[in-house]
DNA sequence: CTATTTATTTTGAGGCTCGAATTAAAGACC
DNA sequence: GGTCTTTAATTCGAGCCTCAAAATAAATAG
């Protein structure tokens, strides 16, 4: 059954709307949100006076000048940076980030270390997170902290609380929103690092990456965030959308999963290694990054070497398929490939787009165009800090009614 | 950009969902509505008193006296199966079923007819579909012919207008909708079968299929209508979820769709035959359906012959590896296996449930039962009628508002 | 025949959006 | 400098909609 809709409804959902129109501008007159939402001059009016009376939104004095020689000038609002600020943490194998963000989503404190994550127990990891991030706030002072979001490598569960399982700890069911919650007070999400990496990316560049795209992380493990129709693909219970773990050749080779054939088991980082070195895919996976090695790998393939080139066809072939199976489950889409594993993509291109195929149809305008990002950690941290605006973004909408009626009381 | 409300759009919205839940249980009291929807008992009166001037639904008289012993009674409110009828075709290799049904779903007239599919045009096709349903139209009077769905096997378009590739014709792009909308004056729709099958299951079993569940049909060819998070999984340019053509072994045996390795391939009708009888893997697809012909091999499995079985196990463990892919997609699911195929579920059950293996995850109570169903007919024909019987639900909610304002008009 | 019980309908208050009219705040022009 | 023009934003009244509370309807119980 659909929610039923209240008159008030009307205005938490139609605030919502400004709201994620200004988000992706950054800032806007309300001429131009009226433009954008359709929602008529009147309305624009009511809502933004609401928000700007909550210090949601501020008049922003310094906008451009250019646009229009005559009339009236437009006043371009804006998210009020000291409204609240928002924690961000990418937790990666061996490596933590730490920012901390205003409203308008401006870093104002960052901090970075590395620690060997597999060594630490599940405790031991939640207090490496919050001291390196109790250490970042430190700085802040102006702001109150609204949320904490921490994009991780491996799977969260399905309300973005906890981490079921991850490559960079032993651990399972690791609490990490419970934890921030009790030590800072506010509300916490844990998020599948794939899935931060495709919200970037969306955020990034709207024109190629919207409704309908893949992020694929091709590092030590092979992770992929999906959108389609517009929303990001979750599972039922999980973070889910494992690429990775698509079968690829059934009772294939050894994955670090403990299954045997997934498509990491050819791609990642360690099977790519595994087969260079000609070891048997059965061997056990090595756990740690091997930088050295892979560089080896990388320049042995570039030396022609025929087991790194094999190598890395191998992996070609691998995400070819997984990728095949995908545009038969829901038609082809553009796809961004990010990390380390990207600097050998000129060795598996071929291998990815003979196994991708052609499609049965000749559908007009299908993007399944491939590109290329090097760094994942500055997607991972804008995602979750995206995600994290939103979330407050979504408190104001359905608490503003309450705050409103408060001042009105005391008013009358 | 979310759309945005306006007032007048909270009562198309709320009017949508009385109309849904009432085509959930076919019948209901206004104060039951009123507890289902969680809308006012006012407002529900407002909204059935509109739909009833229109002549959408009607009290039935004829309802049971059982359950309240004081008090005054309640009224059953139920759908007019005066207000219209609709029509649903299913179209099958062979062999083209038609159904005239009333609104409330019941069926007027039916007719079914055997014809050689593939060897007609695309025109002989429409044709042959338009005059066996005119045929079937002759009989019906009273109510107006409002919606025409058509349940195919194949890919249709996103927008349920066109046939883009089926097995039951060598034709392409076959104009299905345009067809029945210039010759009846009526709004048409194609749909792919499985995802009518999975629509019916829905409604038949929403105590098991809701949410999240997939309907995989196991006939000539292999097909799957799935379910996530409530709605039916389709894709950006064609109806999609075409599991049958997920990739199983790379560069594996030949598919009806011209590649190699699809699960179809060694699951379908066809692929089962080839392997029984031995043949080579990369041997042509029969196109045609050989019933003797894959009796004979269950009979052969049933007295231990070896190639029958291997046929079966390999069947399953094509099935299976693209069920534990979709899996790690999506989290584990309920399946529902449907047709001819299911005759021999005992035979693929172990392989299918092997390759299936153990999620990563201890998750708790996640149902992954497999159910059995061996006529398809009746359920594509049943996901048609709930979906055409949706299409004028749909039509109401957003028009009837103008009708309203027509008779306050004559009034005023 | 009256009291009780359950189902609907009516009524009035309050929320929301919208179009039209109004006010605000510039530059253009003489 | 004083109007005219132009664009932005606000105010106001009309029209929808939902809801809670009160009123009405239609039975059974006693």
């Amino acid at each position: 059954m659909t929610t039923i809709v209240r008159p008030e409804t009307i205005r938490r959902q139609n605030r919502s709307t400004v709201l994620a129109a200004l988000r992706a501008d950054g800032q806007m007159s309300r001429t131009k949100i009226s433009q954008i939402t359709g929602l008529s001059a009147a309305t624009v009016t009511a809502i933004t006076a609401d928000l700007i009376s909550a210090n949601v939104l501020i008049s922003l004095t310094d906008a451009d000048h250019t646009p229009s020689p005559r009339g009236r000038p437009r006043v371009v609002l804006g998210f009020n940076p000291e409204f609240a600020c928002i924690g961000v943490i990418a937790l990666q194998l061996n490596k933590i980030s730490v920012s901390i963000r205003d409203y308008q989503g401006a870093s104002i404190a960052e901090d970075t270390t590395n620690i060997l994550t597999r060594e630490l127990s599940g405790d031991q990891l939640l207090s490496a997170l919050s001291s390196l991030f109790e250490k970042a706030m430190s700085d802040v002072t102006c702001q109150p902290l609204m949320h904490i979001a921490v994009g991780v490598q491996g799977t969260t569960d399905v309300t973005d609380k906890e981490l079921l399982w991850s490559p960079i700890t032993r651990e399972m069911n690791v609490p990490i929103a419970e934890h921030f919650t009790k030590l800072f007070g506010v509300t916490a999400s844990a998020h599948n690092d794939c899935n931060m990496i495709a919200c970037a990316l969306r955020y990034n560049e709207p024109e190629i990456y919207h409704s309908d795209f893949a992020a694929i992380l091709l590092s030590h493990g092979i992770g992929m965030g999906l959108y389609q129709n517009g929303h990001l693909v979750k599972g039922k219970y999980s973070s889910a959308s494992e690429f990775g773990h698509m079968v690829h050749i059934p009772d294939g080779a050894l994955c670090r999963c403990g299954r045997h054939g997934c498509i990491e088991a050819y791609a990642g980082d360690y099977a790519i290694i595994r087969r260079a070195t000609c070891e048997d895919g059965q061997s056990s996976p090595i756990d740690d990054i091997r930088y050295e090695l892979l560089d080896q790998v990388l320049q042995n393939a570039g030396e022609n070497d025929a087991d790194a080139l094999a190598a890395y066809q191998e992996a070609g072939e691998a995400i070819g398929a997984g990728l095949a199976s995908l545009y038969a489950l829901i038609d082809p889409f553009p796809v961004a490939f990010i990390g380390s594993g990207t600097r050998a993509h000129t060795l598996m291109d071929d291998a990815i787009n003979k196994a991708v195929g052609s499609s049965q149809f000749n559908l007009p305008s299908i993007d399944t165009s491939f590109r290329y990002y090097l760094e994942e950690t500055p997607l991972i941290t804008t995602g979750c800090a995206i995600t994290a605006l939103k979330v407050i973004d979504e408190n104001i909408r359905t608490s503003l009614l309450l705050e409103k009626n408060r001042s009105l009381q005391s008013v009358g």
